[in-house]
DNA sequence: AAGGAGATATACAATTAGTACAATAATACA
DNA sequence: TGTATTATTGTACTAATTGTATATCTCCTT
């Protein structure tokens, strides 16, 4: 699935990976959940260093399309469409205030 | 009660783990007094290693909220007073509400 | 020659797991 | 009833896996 990229063309091999990621995800090849290879793995699969893949990752984890932990690996992400970014965004930031609020009062402040 | 964790994104297991006990204290399911699983029920039930429920435990015997000790198990405390927060955990809210609102303003919202 | 982008090398940090240990409780038995 | 033994429970230390940060090298363009 990651195979035969072009080491000669103009374009970077890290930007080459980033379209090809994305290009499975948007197609349903990677399904959110899947977990990608790690970057040592894909390194050594397409014969690049594992920074040239963390890079790649980093990138569509910027773009949403990716999470990666640190210790843990890097999984596909569920689509983001941009009507549902908002709405989403509000609801993570409600939890956050639900949660904080939760650890503040156990601390023994009130309101 | 402890089921369904996210393994693959976002959060560390130990730290899903934490905000939900510490959710089910604040919210009063899990009262004073209870035992919580021991370290390897829990691990067995979740599918994890026990050193990451233990982690989790200990976060929140730190915190105050559990009590956790060798060869007796894992309880709920009381609630803290005010005056028995310590400054170490105060300064750790005051780090939580600047970020928090960081975050909150990022996304866009006003107080 | 200088500057910059891409790729690499090396060292680091976070998460989880594996193994051995120590403290407490429960049980067996004299 | 008292003590020794076994089971239960959390802890400490270590290792493996994984992504991150920083410095360096290389090649191309100017």
């Amino acid at each position: 699935m990651f195979t035969a990229l072009d080491f000669r063309g103009h374009n970077p091999i890290y930007s080459q990976l980033v379209d090809r990621i994305r290009h499975l995800v948007a197609t349903g090849v990677l399904k959110p959940g899947d977990q990608l290879p790690t970057v040592r793995m894909m390194a050594a699969e397409l014969g690049v260093n594992f920074n040239t893949i963390a890079r790649a990752y980093r990138i569509l984890d910027e773009e949403g399309v990716l999470s990666t932990q640190r210790g843990r690996g890097t999984y596909v992400l569920p689509p983001m469409l941009p009507d549902q970014a908002l709405p989403q965004q509000r609801a993570a930031l409600e939890m956050m205030t639900k949660s904080f609020l939760e650890r503040a009062y156990q601390m023994g402040f009130s309101p």
